[in-house]
DNA sequence: GCACCCCAACTTTTT
DNA sequence: GTTGGGGTGC
C-alpha cells in the first residue's frame, strides 16, 4: 500500500459500521441491501474510491455499472471529490453505454458498421411498423406497439428468433417478424437499445479473446440498484465476472434493495439477488439500515406497509433522528377538493419558509397531475412537472438529428424516410411507395434507390431536390465542425425556415438553436476523448439516443415538484404529498391481475413514503374524474396497513366543502341526481355512499339499476372488486 | 398534401 | 377528459 493511514482515514471516516464493513469488504462477491437513505452512493463510490487508494486496482481495472446516466454521473462527480484521478478512461456507466463503448471498440468483431446508429424507442416503433408493411402483417392481430415489446422482451432475456418457442400460428407469425426485424436492422447498419445488450453479450460469449481480455482487466465489477437489473444484464455481468473453473472469478459488488423494485413490467427480476447469492456464493448479506432521510414516524410507517410482503430478504430501517411529525392523512371529498387541500397545505408551508423546490407532490399516474396542475396554476403557486417529453424526443430536434444522420450516413432508412418530406417538398406517400418498391427489388437502401432514379432521369422533382440536397449538405459538412454541421442541418434543409413561417414555431426555432448550443458543449466536454480524424458527428449522434436529455429546462427556479412515485425513486424532499390513495389507483386495479402485482404496488408506495425527510402527507379522494367519468373509490389498503398511532387525521368527516369548485360539484350532482330522481322512493343508498358488507367488508356505492322490486346495486369492495348485489338480499350497512 | 374528424385508449419508463 | 393515430375528403 502507497497510500498513508492518514488519508485512508479520511476517505473512511464519518461512516457507520455496516457501511465501512461494506466499502472494506475483501476480494469476494458481495450483495449489499441498501435500504432508501441509508447512504447507497456514498458507499458505492467510497468503495471505489478505497480500492484505488489502498492499491488494489488502477482506476481502469474496475468496472461500475448503473442504470442511468444521471446516477453514472453522480458518482464520476462524487469520486472526483474524494480522489485526486482522472475519471476519463474509467469504465462507469450504464449498461448501455457501456455496451456501446464495447461494441464500437470491436464492430468488426461484432459485426457492424463502425458508425453504427441506436434507434430509440420512436425509431424502433417507426422501424417495426415499415417492416410489417413489406410484410403484409395486419397491423390488427399484430400491434406494433405489442411486436415491439415481444422483441424486446425476448432480446431482455437472451433469445433470438431461433431459439424463441412458439407454438401457435400468432406466435409463430411474431417469431417470423422478429427474425425479419433483426435482419433489418443489421442490413440498416442500427440497433435498438435491447440490442446493445445482446450483441454485447454475444460477442463476449462467443469470442474468447475479447472476453478474455476484459475479464483480465476488470477484477472488480460494482452493480448499481442491482433489484433492477433483467435476465440479460445479470447474464451479461457474470460473463464479465467468469463464472467457469478455467476463468479469473472476478467478484462483483452488488447494491440494490428489494423492497425498492419497481421496475418489473420492464423486465426488472427482484429474483436476481437471490440468485446471485446463490451464484457467487455470497457469505453474508451486508444490510445497510440505518437511515439519515427521515423522521422515525416515516420510517415506521414505511416498515409497517412494507412488512405485508411476503417475498422479502428482509430489512428493517430506523433512525436516530427521532420520531418527528405525525403523518397526515386527508380524506378528500373529491379529486378537486384533494388539490385544493394541497394547494392550501403547501400555501402554509411556503409561507412558513419552505422552499418549493423542497416539496414534492407524487401520484401513481401522470393523468392525475392534471386537476392539481390546473389548482396550482389558478393559485400562482409555480410547478415543475417531471416527465413528458426530453430534449432529444421533440420531433424538431428528432428532424434535425435525422438530417445529420443522413450526413453521417445516406443509407439510414430511418433518418431519411422520416426528413425525405419534412419540410415538404413534394414527395407523397405515391411516389414514397414506389421508392421503397425499387428499393426492395434491388435489394439497397432507399438513398441508393433514390440516387438511380436521379441517375435514370425523371425521378420527380420532389426526389431531385432532396438527393440534391443532401449532397450538397455533405459537401458542405467536409471540414466543418460538429457545431457547423449542425448549423447546415437546421438552416440548409429549410427546417429553420419552415417553423418560421408556422403559427406557434418560436418555442422549436428555440429548440432547435439550444441544438447548436448542446452540439457546443458536447465538443467542449468530449473533445479530447474523439480521436484525431473524428469531428465527433458519430459520437454525437450516440450521446442523442443514449442520454436523450432532461426532460425540462429552467430547473433553477423555485418550484413545487410534480412527478410520479416511480420517477420520484432516488430523490428525497422535506416535505411529500402522496395523492390518490385509493383502491384502484394505488394499488393500481391493473396491477391486481399482474403476477406478483399487489407486492410491487406495495413497494412502489413504500418507495413513496420513504422520499419524505420531514413531513408526510397522505391523501384519498371519495370520488375522482377517471377516463371522464366519476368513480367511487375507497381508501387503499396501503393506508390501513400504517399504524394509528402513527397518523394523525386531518377530517375523517366526509362532509363536502361548503366551498366546492361549482361547476364540479353540478356536474357531480347532475350525475346522481339523474339517476335518483328515476327511481328516488326505491334507492335506499345513494351514490358514493360508504357501506360494510359481512363478506366483502367495506365498499363504496357505485351505481345501480332495476325497478323497486328488483333492485341490483353495484358496490366497489376495493380489494374484493366491483360486485353487483341484489338490493333483497344484501345485508348491508352503513359504514 | 393537408386539414379535419372520429374513435380508441388510458400504469408505471430508462436506455 | 384528453390525446394521438388513422382514415377520409377536398
Amino acid at each position: 500500500m502507497t497510500i498513508s493511514n492518514a488519508s485512508q482515514d479520511s476517505l473512511l471516516s464519518g461512516l457507520n459500521d455496516k457501511q465501512l464493513e461494506a466499502v472494506t469488504l475483501p476480494h469476494q462477491s458481495a450483495l449489499i441491501l441498501a435500504g432508501a437513505g441509508s447512504g447507497k452512493t456514498r458507499v458505492l463510490t467510497t468503495r471505489i474510491a478505497w480500492l484505488i487508494q489502498t492499491g488494489q486496482v488502477s482506476p481502469t481495472g474496475l468496472l461500475a455499472v448503473t442504470f442511468t446516466n444521471k446516477a453514472a454521473k453522480e458518482m464520476l462527480t462524487r469520486l472526483t471529490a474524494m480522489l485526486p484521478i482522472n475519471t476519463r478512461g474509467m469504465w462507469v456507466g450504464t449498461f448501455h453505454g457501456l455496451c456501446n463503448r464495447l461494441l464500437r471498440a470491436h464492430h468488426r468483431e461484432a459485426l457492424l458498421p463502425a458508425t453504427f446508429q441506436i434507434l430509440d424507442s420512436a425509431d424502433q416503433l417507426s422501424a417495426i411498423k415499415r417492416l410489417m408493411k413489406v410484410m403484409n402483417v395486419d397491423d390488427e392481430k399484430f400491434p406494433p406497439k405489442q411486436v415491439m415489446g415481444y422483441i424486446n422482451s425476448c432480446k431482455e432475456e437472451g433469445l433470438r428468433a431461433q431459439s424463441v418457442d412458439a407454438y401457435d400460428p400468432h406466435s409463430q407469425r411474431m417469431r417470423e417478424i422478429f427474425e425479419e426485424y433483426d435482419k433489418q436492422c443489421q442490413r440498416e447498419g442500427v440497433v435498438d437499445f435491447a440490442e446493445l445488450l445482446l450483441r454485447c453479450y454475444e460477442l463476449l460469449s462467443r469470442d474468447t479473446n475479447i472476453r478474455q481480455h476484459y475479464q483480465e482487466r476488470f477484477k472488480y465489477i460494482l452493480v448499481d440498484e442491482f433489484q433492477d437489473t433483467n435476465k440479460l444484464q445479470y447474464m451479461w455481468l457474470k460473463l464479465f465476472a467468469g463464472m467457469s473453473k478455467e476463468e479469473p472469478n472476478n467478484c462483483i459488488f452488488a447494491v440494490g434493495d428489494d423492497d425498492q423494485s419497481i421496475y418489473s413490467f420492464r423486465g426488472a427480476r427482484v429474483g436476481n439477488m437471490r440468485d446471485f447469492e446463490v451464484d457467487f456464493k455470497v457469505q453474508n448479506i451486508v444490510k445497510l439500515e440505518e437511515n439519515y432521510r427521515s423522521h422515525s414516524n416515516i420510517l415506521d410507517a414505511a416498515n409497517a406497509i412494507i412488512s405485508n410482503n411476503k417475498n422479502r430478504l428482509g430489512k428493517n430501517l430506523w433512525t436516530s433522528a427521532g420520531a418527528g411529525e405525525p403523518v397526515r392523512v386527508y380524506q378528500a371529498y373529491n379529486d378537486i377538493d384533494e388539490a385544493s387541500f394541497i394547494v392550501d397545505e403547501v400555501k402554509i408551508l411556503h409561507n412558513d419558509g419552505w422552499a418549493l423546490n423542497d416539496i414534492a407532490l407524487l401520484y401513481r399516474s401522470n393523468a392525475q397531475s392534471r386537476v392539481i396542475e390546473h389548482a396550482l396554476f389558478s393559485h400562482n403557486i409555480p410547478y415543475r412537472v417531471y416527465g413528458g417529453l426530453r430534449f432529444f424526443e421533440r420531433a424538431e430536434i428528432k428532424h434535425a438529428m435525422a438530417y445529420l444522420r443522413l450526413i453521417n450516413n445516406p443509407e439510414d432508412d430511418i433518418a431519411l424516410l422520416r426528413v425525405i418530406n419534412f419540410p415538404t417538398r413534394g414527395i407523397g406517400a405515391r411516389s414514397l411507395e414506389q421508392l421503397q418498391e425499387s428499393a426492395r427489388a434491388q435489394d439497397c437502401s432507399l438513398w441508393q434507390a433514390a440516387i438511380n432514379k436521379v441517375g435514370n432521369g425523371r425521378p420527380g422533382k420532389g426526389l431531385e431536390g432532396f438527393v440534391a440536397l443532401i449532397k450538397q449538405m455533405q459537401d458542405d459538412a467536409k471540414g466543418l465542425t460538429l457545431t457547423e454541421m449542425t448549423e447546415i442541418a437546421t438552416t440548409i434543409s429549410g427546417l429553420k425556415n419552415f417553423y418560421k413561417l408556422e403559427k406557434e414555431g418560436e418555442d422549436r426555432i428555440a429548440n432547435l438553436d439550444e441544438l447548436i448550443n448542446a452540439a457546443v458543449s458536447f465538443m467542449n466536454n468530449n473533445s479530447d476523448a474523439l480521436e484525431d480524424n473524428s469531428n465527433g458527428l458519430t459520437e454525437f449522434l450516440t450521446h442523442a439516443s443514449l442520454e436523450a436529455g432532461e426532460h425540462q429546462a429552467d430547473v433553477g427556479a423555485d418550484a413545487l415538484q410534480l412527478m410520479t412515485v416511480h420517477a420520484a425513486k432516488g430523490l428525497e424532499f422535506k416535505a411529500v404529498f402522496i395523492s390518490g390513495l385509493e383502491e384502484g389507483l394505488c394499488p393500481h386495479e391493473n396491477s391486481l391481475y399482474e403476477n406478483n402485482g399487489l407486492e410491487e404496488e406495495r413497494r412502489l408506495m413504500y418507495v413513496a413514503v420513504t422520499r419524505a425527510r420531514q413531513r408526510l402527507y397522505l391523501s384519498h379522494a371519495q370520488s375522482r374524474m377517471l377516463h371522464g367519468q366519476i368513480r367511487y373509490g375507497i381508501a387503499s389498503r396501503f393506508l390501513d396497513e400504517i399504524p394509528d398511532a402513527l397518523l394523525k387525521r386531518l377530517n375523517s368527516k366526509q362532509a363536502p366543502k361548503p366551498s366546492m369548485s361549482s361547476n364540479y360539484d353540478n356536474s357531480y350532482q347532475s350525475a346522481s341526481a339523474a339517476r335518483s330522481s328515476e327511481q328516488k322512493s326505491a334507492m335506499p343508498w345513494k351514490i358514493g355512499q360508504a357501506v360494510s358488507h359481512a363478506k366483502f367488508g367495506q365498499g363504496v356505492v357505485v351505481s345501480y339499476e332495476g325497478n323497486a322490486s328488483d333492485m341490483r346495486i353495484q358496490i366497489n369492495f376495493g380489494r374484493e372488486g366491483l360486485k353487483w348485489l341484489a338490493m333483497e338480499y344484501a345485508k348491508l350497512e352503513k359504514a
